[in-house]
DNA sequence: ATCCCTTCTTTTCCGTCGTCAATAAAAGAA
DNA sequence: TTCTTTTATTGACGACGGAAAAGAAGGGAT
């Protein structure tokens, strides 16, 4: 990720620093001595780690609140100044393109959708270039400059060497994305497949906070997983990893596109529960949402269908318990607003086929505004800023 | 893991120490340069790591053996010096308890094996104090010291705590046995998975070394896994992972114990072959060795079953592969007996399921000694000695 | 033979980081 | 006011690892 462009960069001095930034980030207000607990260092340590980051504006002294009168000295709690620094996140998917403005703390402040019809990189990147201009006017309007942009595109994605190997919606293969991002915004650009940042977000920024192991899976078009395992989040030797759309779940089930039967995506990815929806009941239901509205209506061949797509997605998930044992499972994705019909069914059978102790895994759902993808895109930005002088 | 025996430590003063031992360990004589650009320290910094290694007698100063001259001072190779210390790895099942004593390097040196009767902790505790005694006077013939013991059980282990959860074989829940075993022992006492213990071994000491993500797939009486993520072994949130052996594969498969259905245990393990093939042949098939030998013979009914089992056992490795990403998958057990009847079809069903860029993963076959599991075990025993002062 | 060249290893010096222990600060309680 | 309690800061100190230069141990060239 030889980036060009000469930005503001992190006074990320000592790994201790970094530690200290990220406990703050992640965790909310903390006292100094709180900070030094969960990281392991001496008070003192953490007073001098905090002096930098504060007088770089990073972090700030926060406002007691609603301090409980304790007995002792009280406490002076250390927060990031969230508007110091504001970061780009892109989400590019095969018909729209979006993007937020995060702050530092990646709380979102403007977000952006602008429609994406040429699949060729260089059309794509005049998009991405179009709308991150944008967003770095809007930006100027705060008088906060923008530190980083980060873009996520869904398939095989190197973030190290910021190169898309290969992307099926957008028919990419080994695009040197945030070489040329970097070039045309003059930004510092993270290039990492959606799900992954999705999942550095929920890390970072969500739900994830502070667990060294869970998973999070998205259901929508297709069934994605992001993991994190020992604190970091999975990549996979060859770049791809968290497959769970195409875990098996019935070798008798319908064909999937990436030629096996019965995968999860194949009966659970929107296109799927519509195929078999139609199947059921007829070809007059026009899109996903005509069928949503059909089972909602208590159609019970609609009903049923979303049912064995919450037996899939359950089974799936007790897939990826059984094998890494996580802490917790989120599940998100566009597909939620489905999720009262998937619920019980996907609890059902995720209690079902865990094994033993994996089943005290606790499986939370959270709904997933649209724009959210494109935040997880900003997170990474956020990440590599943070690390970029590590 | 309060150990209370006063043993020899390890003089592991620094970080830098460590890794410098754990890279000269695993990856076999090498120049201080060499391990220095591994470790992505400086040589100087290997160096100073080196001397109190080798004062202490860890580590020696390897012949040059087949040097091919080369310009330059010739390099001096450094060399884990495995007859300094002796360790102890015991392996219990339910019918018999397998121990070993290995040097350093873990290379075994005495094997021996008691069948065990009685599953109350304190007998299989006695039968492992006896072991451990016999192989300690063979140490003294080596007139080397057994500075450490390795228990490995199947079953929810919690090798931070030392304490076996719960074992099915055994029939144990909560038993403190690392406790237990150092105080009858006078050892240090390290208690871990059986199938992680293995996965240790290889990742120290066979073909997973310096590799940070890979499986180790046992085919047996069970089917196990072991997960190596980030470089370290996967244990789960709540002690259980790499239950690969209840993941499901056909949902319409024969009943598993764990309740569900077509689990590739059910499919797969040495149980659920034998039950099949007399399902297919006839009840006068009296063991699995009988059924091997059917197979072995051509009979085709008997073939077919082993068919479906390497089936089962290549869509559960290629699962693994989808979620992880692994780069290496290597696969071992008992069960490698009947390899040549699973072989073909664990490699077509793995390349059938596995998704995109997945199937670059590598897979191996690894026979399994009988006393290898114990070897993980001390496997074990040696990776806490080392860490132990850290 | 002698000198040079190359490569591996060691030494010395030095900056940095984080801990320790003592001290300061900021309250409420006696 | 003075004491107690808890949090934060300061400064001395020690340890670790890097940089650079010197040393060591050969082979090859003249």
């Amino acid at each position: 990720m030889r980036s060009i462009p000469r930005t503001e960069s992190f006074p990320a001095h000592t790994p201790a620093v970094s530690q200290v930034f990220t406990i703050v980030l992640s965790h909310g207000p903390l006292t100094r001595l709180e900070v030094a607990r969960r990281a392991g260092l001496s008070a003192a340590a953490v007073t001098k780690a905090v002096r930098p980051l504060m007088e770089a504006g990073y972090l700030a002294e926060g406002a007691d609140e609603d301090a409980p009168p304790a007995l002792g000295r009280p406490a002076n709690l250390v927060r990031v100044d969230g508007g110091r620094a504001l970061f780009i996140g892109v989400k590019v998917t095969g018909d729209e393109i979006i993007g937020v403005l995060t702050d530092l703390c990646c709380r979102i402040r403007v977000a952006r959708h602008v429609p994406l019809t040429d699949h060729d990189p260089k059309a794509v990147l005049a998009s991405i270039a179009d709308l991150t201009q944008e967003l770095r006017t809007e930006a100027d309007d705060f008088g906060v400059q923008v530190l980083g942009l980060g873009l996520a595109v869904s398939g095989d994605v190197d973030r190290g060497e910021g190169v898309v190997r290969y992307s099926p919606f957008l028919e990419w293969r080994d695009v040197r994305l945030a070489e040329l991002a970097a070039m045309t915004t003059g930004l510092p650009v993270t290039v990492d497949n959606d799900v992954r940042a999705l999942t550095v977000a929920e890390q970072w920024f969500g739900t994830g906070a502070g667990l060294t192991d869970f998973a999070v899976v998205t259901v929508g078009a297709g069934i994605g997983c992001g993991l994190v395992v020992h604190g970091q989040v999975v990549a996979g030797a060859h770049g791809v990893a968290g497959e769970i759309g195409h875990v098996v779940v019935d070798p008798a089930g319908p064909r999937c596109h990436c030629g096996n039967r019965g995968c999860v995506e194949a009966i659970a990815g929107d296109a799927a529960i519509l195929a078999r929806v139609r199947e059921v009941i007829g070809v007059q239901v026009a899109d996903t949402a005509e069928a949503l509205a059909l089972a909602h209506r208590g159609d019970a061949g609609a009903r049923e269908v979303y049912a064995r797509a919450g037996d899939a997605i359950g089974r799936g998930i007790a897939t990826v318990a059984n094998l890494l044992g996580p802490e917790r499972v989120i599940i998100s994705g566009e597909g939620l607003a489905a999720y009262d019909l998937f619920a019980e069914q996907i609890r059902d059978s995720f209690a079902e086929a865990a094994f033993g102790s994996a089943a005290r895994c606790d499986v939370l759902t959270r709904p997933l505004p649209f724009d959210e993808w494109a935040r997880g895109a900003a997170a990474t930005a956020i990440q590599s800023f943070i690390r970029s002088d590590t």
